[in-house]
DNA sequence: ACATAATAGTTCAAACATGAACATTAAACA
DNA sequence: TGTTTAATGTTCATGTTTGAACTATTATGT
């Protein structure tokens, strides 16, 4: 019995999960680079898009959304709240959580960011089918729930 | 004109790449849980991977299979070097270089660590037919190329 | 040969992410 | 009500990633 009869190499599954992987890398790489002009990082973009998308959002809830860990958003708010991005406002009911929303600043600067990063993500997906690209996000999705849950 | 008309989260392509994003961020996370017995993490899990097919091969080599800095694979190295998985030794030609390869243990520490992988992506992928797993791999590839490039 | 460029790897400081321990507030329930 | 349990956000120590400056070695060009 060899153990290297069955090799992930040799598994197409595998194999293609890793192409997964590295595209995403380098997306996010060319990202990084294509902000630098707006002084935003990646992470930074993801927390405006969420608050765009639901504003009053608590920390716990966008760091959910986010997969990080709460201190993370709390170090990484203070960021974007000194340049006036972003408005971190008391609930009244429940004293224990900031709301999050977007000043007018912030969703400007959101706007410019999406073009960046509509174009990159445009760019890499011209590629393939509209089809293709909808077969893609269908399965993606299955993937992110059935980690999910387990 | 109204800039929110052509928004992101209306565009087909962009929705799906944000699921393409968030199934590697919940792989990437669920793989690093699942490597804690093995005190294995997935930056050090790439690294024995590529040991082990291209052995010999330089630090230079290494940073750029992993889309890293040199600088990364300098402190990377020496923690796995010394619990004895992997060697440096300089080469005779060029001076400069440093080949890396697997030692036995590392070896078998690999294979372990691959059996932990390979479950997981079996299971994120199980959902997908071989056909649909293989358009997606190919269409990574393509997109890995063209940003490449740019 | 000699000076200049480029390359491999290291060092270091700064930015970043993480998880555990903590304070405050709210909810459950006895 | 009063006590216990859970939830939100912060702090802090730890480990990781990054890029720029540095050393040593090799390649290039005159």
């Amino acid at each position: 019995m060899n153990i290297k009869q069955d090799l992930p190499w040799d598994n197409p599954r595998f194999r293609n999960w890793v192409a997964v992987a590295r595209a995403c890398h380098v997306v996010e790489r060319t990202l990084a680079v294509k902000l630098v002009p707006l002084d935003l990082k990646p992470a930074q973009l993801d927390v405006l898009m969420n608050l765009y998308r639901h504003p009053g959002m608590s920390q716990h809830d966008l760091a959910r959304k986010l997969l990080v860990g709460r201190s993370n958003i709390t170090m990484l708010l203070p960021q974007l709240e000194t340049r006036g991005l972003l408005r971190r406002e008391g609930d009244e009911k429940d004293k224990r959580v900031l709301r999050l929303s977007l000043t007018v600043e912030g969703e400007a600067l959101l706007m410019q960011a999406l073009k960046v990063h509509m174009a990159l993500i445009e760019k890499a997906m011209s590629q393939s089918t509209a089809e293709q690209c909808d077969m893609i996000g269908e399965q993606m999705r299955k993937i992110a729930d059935v980690l999910k849950e387990a």
